[in-house]
DNA sequence: TTTTTAGCTTACATTTCGTAACTTAGTTTA
DNA sequence: TAAACTAAGTTACGAAATGTAAGCTAAAAA
């Protein structure tokens, strides 16, 4: 009694959300273009999570990793568009926290 | 340099959305009450994991679990006025994903 | 009377995660 | 010129989260 009757693409879009830190990263780029060590202080992410996550949403076409030639090197991470389309679910997010999320301990 | 800017809320709201299966739990409630078998073999979650998160959701004031005394009860997990209000997120994750997410293996 | 179902709980193995230390290459400081 | 520092990672390892499978209690159906 095996009932998968969810679509597939919206599993594999919850999929890469709900991997932990990759909603508060796209959050974090939607920004703009950023270094890794500006992504890392800001979010407060390990560097072997962030540097594994990062890959993934590269594979997953939502991110994309620049070399910018100069000396040293800058290695910066932007959105791509399928990166940038996900603004509403966030936006849809931060206006259910604002209405609903208390914070009290 | 420890940089804490994101809104408190916000990442309270990722930190529980974000939780694993919690969101694919939120989606299939809103078809309605249903009760711990349905939605075990729906989403195909361990009974560990699924007694796990309904109760963290219950906490969290987005699921309600109601004991309904008839012989012999039955137990029903239903969406709080909080949990239904997630409805927009998961909107626009499925927006997203029938306009972005691909699957070929 | 044995078997089945619902709604869990427990034990245990596997996987994932966080912490901290290390690396390589170029850069500023003393 | 040597020592220390920064960026962008990688590696090793212990701790925590997860999946698998079996067990449990009470009632019901066979």
């Amino acid at each position: 009694m095996d009932q998968k009757k969810i679509c597939p693409r919206f599993e594999k879009a919850l999929k890469i959300l709900n991997h932990s830190w990759n909603t508060l990263l796209i959050y974090q780029l939607l920004e703009g273009p950023q270094r890794y060590s500006t992504i890392k202080n800001k979010v407060g992410i390990s560097s072997r999570v962030l540097t594994e996550r990062l890959k993934e949403l590269e594979i997953e076409n939502i991110v994309e990793r620049t070399v910018i030639p100069s000396t040293p090197v800058v290695i910066e991470y932007e959105l791509t568009e399928k990166g940038h389309a996900l603004a509403p679910v966030l936006k849809a997010i931060e206006q259910w926290s604002s209405m609903w999320v208390n914070i009290e301990e």
